[in-house]
RNA sequence: GCAGAGGUCGCCGAGCCAGGUCAAAGGCGUAGGCUUCAGGAGCCUAUCUCGUAGGAGUUCGUGGGUUCGAAUCCCACCCUCUGCACCA
């Protein structure tokens, strides 16, 4: 274990000192440019940035044996919230928060107490962040690296908004945000006490007339029921306001005149007064012209909406108990003065239908499912069942004026546009359920103005993001309908914000550009920070002009030279490393990153760059679990990537990340498993280093020929799944099925002496070398080789050493074993001789000639025997070749059609005596007396007649 | 709710796109054996059921369908994971 640390920090050192990830453009070789999404720095890296990180690395170290020229660079997020609230809570000595610093994160007490300051503290994680990557091996070149704070990075943040906001990409308007009162500000995910995931909804709120200049504006999801009005329901309880809403005077809840002060409305409240003072009047419907009744609702809710709610029984449930209890219990009524009998006489009225539900579905669905009263919580349950059930499949009846005959589903938008142009309706957002900010405060929504959007809903943005798509390789393929569909419904993008760190939007005052709108084409930023340091570069210098010219070959080279005082050869340099480098080859992240970052990068290269210069490849990989769980530090069950070097060594974490998943389902990271890989690891080690310390023999038999054959099997298998990206096959090929071929060498020759089995373990040492790179520069070392095996060259298939014949004879003994077994097991005969018989001469004529058949297509038998018949010297023996045929077919049938040229094309006619080449290896196998007769032998042993059933490639089988 | 990905023999996971080569790779676990001073590790064998001759039967979320033939294609249903916005 120490032995392992001691190898990979012996290799990390080799390969610092002689720079052997440090990449700079060379126009003779083909580049490669793989990135990684810098990861957040409010906390250590974990498992899950570690095995996408793995996947970039070992496609990169691939990539890098193949002979290109390979830049991995990294660089750290910084911009954004949480990273002050972080600090804020160390601050304000929050004892939870600090004992998963200190026990979870590992931060040592001298540096704890530093993490007032939120940069100290996104430093210190950075520091580590960097040990740690390069302490599992990643062949990143550092000299790239930056964090998105630095001013020089912000220049460039700048150039790229200024770009986007002339070329229209960037829009102002207003949007909906759960907003806290006290804090002033959003209130995201994070910072919320009550209420994950809670967005805001928008009701519509129908302005009935309650006179000629009052307005009750009633709040709903379902405005096309307007047609079904029969009544108002009022909490008679609750606390009222009449108010200037936008010069109109509007009658709504206390609660929601104060939210729509927040929704862009003026509101002016005249006076309060309870909701009782309205029932008994009516009101008008401003559509129909209609007028109705005003009655008491106590299941309405002042702090929803407007407080203002309109029935519709015949299809809202709430509705239909309502008004029932007012139509069974008329004394109610009489506390309002309202006359029971006009109440009594109120009628549903029916305006959708839908399959399964007659005239009025509220009423049925009310009696189904057994609702007492309005009080009753099914109540909520029926109203969502039945609104799902007429959205997707009502049809508006011929009482809804233009819209009958309508879906609702289609309806719905056209009639609030409609009503919105009409001046009948208005809207509201409100939260679904409440919601309560960190400082206690419940939250409201806040429509903020002046917000500035990245304009996602532009239709020829998308599309221009779409025909990048279509020019990118996307690893897993499946993944391709995942981004289009993504680019298809995202919106506006609010892309600034008033808090945090980031760099300021350069037109807008006061606002910042927000963490996942900054960090969409930097990789274009590594190729020239390598200059922008080594030089030291003012970020004064990195003027407009200068991002033009480097990115865009904008302008002359002297102008931009004198206007930013950066050298022209500096200056060219940049440019020509731009040009080398990008576009980007390669970006893996997980699929949480798909409907954000990876699409807006997408958009932004599609936005800012030619399309030579857009990304080239995005590979997607599922979310890591822990233990079978999802990894959360709230539930202790947070590895960091220093936890899992420390304890089980840099290859071993990487092979095992690598071998739970790919595609896009979700690795599982298991200790033991971890554990297990680095056993193997060191197996692997004491394997390689006994073969290298062999003394060597010339040797090369027919088993030398196997072993190097099935090496080019594998060199094919695990180069085809590389180049997809498929890790996890790749690397179980490379690490296990490579393996077995070595102990199958072994075991049929007992040593690994020859020149050949050290051969096979140099190929099989560079097959696992981009994933477990420490090691195997060990053994490389080992195996007396001068070089880095990181920068050896990739196996090449050598067609030379394939060997067929060597295969399918190992093929025959596998068979010959697995039948005997068979026998064996369903006879229970511990066996003293086993007798094996061959076929004769006639049946391999035979066999050839169905065989190639076979391969053109379907074979017929009675056509086979046909033309077999016509055959002299089958003659005499036509009652064995009926029995025989059948076989034959049906064996073959059994074979892949590849295997069945393969055999087509081989002459093995000596079956014989390559078995009597292995019968010490089947004696002891079968640990028994072994002999092998040929079918027509006269001297054989053969007691029990089985010689005439031998087939080719399957030698008939007798044993005692 | 909408969208994307999935449900395979104890576990993890191939196979499914291009139907027959599939009782279904590989790893782990488990059992037995060998090796070893011991510990570990390594190696070998077995691991759906049945079977006195290399065979048969029942399986690939559930239920249907297409086909000579389906883990693989089609339909419906159930379940799981991920994302849904100001938050990285």
């Amino acid at each position: 274990m120490s032995h392992m640390k001691q190898i990979e920090e012996k290799w990390q050192k080799k390969w610092e000192t002689a720079r052997v990830f440090e990449a700079d453009p060379d126009p003779k070789r083909k580049k490669m440019l793989v990135t990684f999404p810098y990861p957040y720095m409010n906390g250590p890296l974990h498992v899950g940035h570690t095995f996408t990180a793995t996947r970039v690395d070992v496609y990169a170290r691939f990539k890098r044996m193949q002979g290109y020229n390979v830049l991995w660079p990294w660089a750290w997020h910084w911009t954004g919230q949480p990273l002050l609230g972080a600090s804020e809570r160390v601050a304000k000595g929050d004892e939870t928060y600090i004992r998963v610093l200190r026990e979870v994160d590992g931060v040592p007490e001298e540096e704890l107490e530093k993490f007032v300051d939120p940069l100290y503290m996104a430093q210190y994680y950075t520091n580590e962040g960097r040990k740690i990557a390069k302490r599992i091996g990643f062949s990143v070149d550092w000299r790239r690296e930056f964090t998105t704070v630095m001013p020089t990075y912000q220049r460039f943040i700048t150039w790229q908004y200024l770009n986007l906001h002339e070329k229209g990409y960037v829009t102002q308007g207003t949007h909906p945000v759960v907003w806290c009162p006290k804090d002033k500000s959003p209130t995201g995910d994070h910072d919320r006490q009550v209420g994950e995931g809670v967005t805001p909804e928008e009701y519509t709120l129908i302005k009935y007339k309650l006179d000629e200049e009052t307005f009750l504006p009633a709040a709903t999801f379902r405005p096309e029921t307007i047609f079904g009005v029969t009544n108002m329901w009022i909490n008679p309880d609750a606390e009222y306001v009449e108010a200037v809403v936008n010069g109109e005077k509007w009658i709504v809840s206390q609660e929601a005149a104060e939210k729509l002060k927040e929704q862009e409305h003026t509101v002016e409240v005249k006076r309060a007064f309870k909701g009782r003072e309205l029932i008994g009047k009516n009101f008008t419907n401003p559509v129909t012209g209609n007028q109705f009744p005003i009655l008491p609702g106590w299941f309405v809710d002042p702090k929803t909406a407007t407080g203002v709610v309109y029935s519709v029984p015949a299809h809202a449930p709430y509705d239909w108990l309502a008004l029932k209890d007012l139509q069974e219990k008329p004394d109610i009524l009489g506390e309002f003065g309202v006359d029971a009998a006009m109440v009594k006489a109120i009628k549903p009225i029916s305006l959708i239908t839908v399959d399964g539900y007659g005239e009025f579905p509220a009423l049925e669905i009310v009696k189904e499912m057994g609702i007492r009263d309005q009080n009753d919580p099914r109540a909520d349950e029926a109203t969502k069942a039945l609104y799902k059930k007429e959205f997707h499949g009502g049809v508006l009846k011929e009482n809804c004026g233009v819209y009958s005959g309508k879906t609702v589903r289609q309806a719905k938008d056209v009639l609030i546009a409609d009503f919105k142009r009409q001046g009948y309706v208005d809207g509201m957002y409100d939260l679904p359920e409440s919601v309560v900010c960190r400082c206690m405060t419940p939250c409201i929504v806040k429509v903020l103005s002046d917000q500035w959007f990245l304009n996602y809903s532009n239709a020829e943005w998308k599309a221009k993001a779409k025909e990048v798509v279509a020019q990118m390789q996307i690893y897993p393929e499946t993944a391709r309908q995942y981004f289009l569909t993504v680019i298809d419904w995202l919106k506006e993008w609010a892309c600034a914000r008033t808090t945090g760190f980031g760099t300021p939007l350069p037109w807008g005052k006061g606002w910042i550009v927000e963490t996942l709108s900054d960090s969409t084409i930097y990789m274009a930023f590594y190729t020239i920070n390598k200059h922008i340091r080594e030089y030291g570069i003012e970020p004064e210098a990195l003027t407009r002009e200068v991002f033009d010219y480097v990115f865009y070959g904008k302008g002359e080279t002297t102008t931009v030279c004198q206007a930013s005082d950066i050298p022209a050869d500096i200056l060219e340099a940049m440019r020509n490393e731009f040009l080398y480098w990008y576009p980007f080859d390669l970006r893996v992240s997980a699929k949480e990153l798909v409907p954000n970052h990876l699409s807006f990068c997408i958009f932004h290269h599609a936005a800012l760059f030619s399309p030579e210069h857009w990304p080239r490849a995005i590979g997607v990989n599922g979310m890591l679990m822990i233990e079978g769980k999802q990894m959360h530090k709230s539930k202790g069950n947070f590895v960091t990537m220093k936890n899992a070097v420390d304890k089980y060594g840099a290859d071993a974490t990487r092979c095992a990340l690598l071998l739970g998943a790919e595609g896009m389902d979700d690795p599982d990271w298991r200790g033991d498993n971890a554990a297990d890989i680095r056993g193997k690891l060191e197996a692997l080690r004491k394997l390689a280093l006994d073969i290298i310390d062999k003394t060597k023999s010339k040797e090369t038999g027919h088993m030398e020929n196997w072993l190097l054959s099935k090496m080019q099997q594998r060199v094919g298998e695990v180069t085809r799944n590389l180049e997809e990206l498929k890790t996890r096959s790749s690397l179980e090929t490379a690490l296990f099925e490579v393996w077995n071929d070595f102990r199958w060498y072994t075991r049929r020759k007992g040593e690994t002496e020859a020149e050949a089995v050290q051969e096979a373990l140099e190929v099989w040492l560079r097959l696992l070398a981009p994933f477990a790179p420490h090691l195997c520069e060990e053994l490389w070392s080992a195996a007396g080789k001068e070089s880095f095996i990181s920068l050896a060259e990739w196996p090449k298939i050598d067609e030379g050493k394939l060997d067929v014949l060597a295969e399918e004879r190992e093929i025959l003994l596998t068979d010959l074993i697995e039948d005997t077994l068979n026998v064996l097991r369903a006879t229970k005969i511990s066996p003293k001789r086993v007798c094996y018989y061959t076929a004769s001469g006639w049946k391999w004529n035979v066999y050839r000639s169905i065989l190639e058949k076979a391969v053109q297509g379907e074979v017929k038998l009675n056509e086979v025997m046909k033309e077999l018949a016509k055959d002299n010297s089958l003659r005499q023996n036509m009652k064995a070749v009926a029995s025989f045929v059948p076989k034959v077919l049906k064996t073959l049938s059994k074979l892949p059609n590849e295997r069945r040229v393969r055999l087509a094309n081989l002459e093995i006619a000596d079956e014989k005596e390559f078995i009597e080449s292995a019968l010490g290896f089947l004696e002891e196998r079968l640990n028994a007396k072994v002999a092998v007769y040929g079918e027509d032998d006269q001297s054989r042993f053969d007691p029990k007649k089985r010689a005439p059933l031998a087939i080719p490639g399957q030698p008939a089988i007798y044993i005692e």
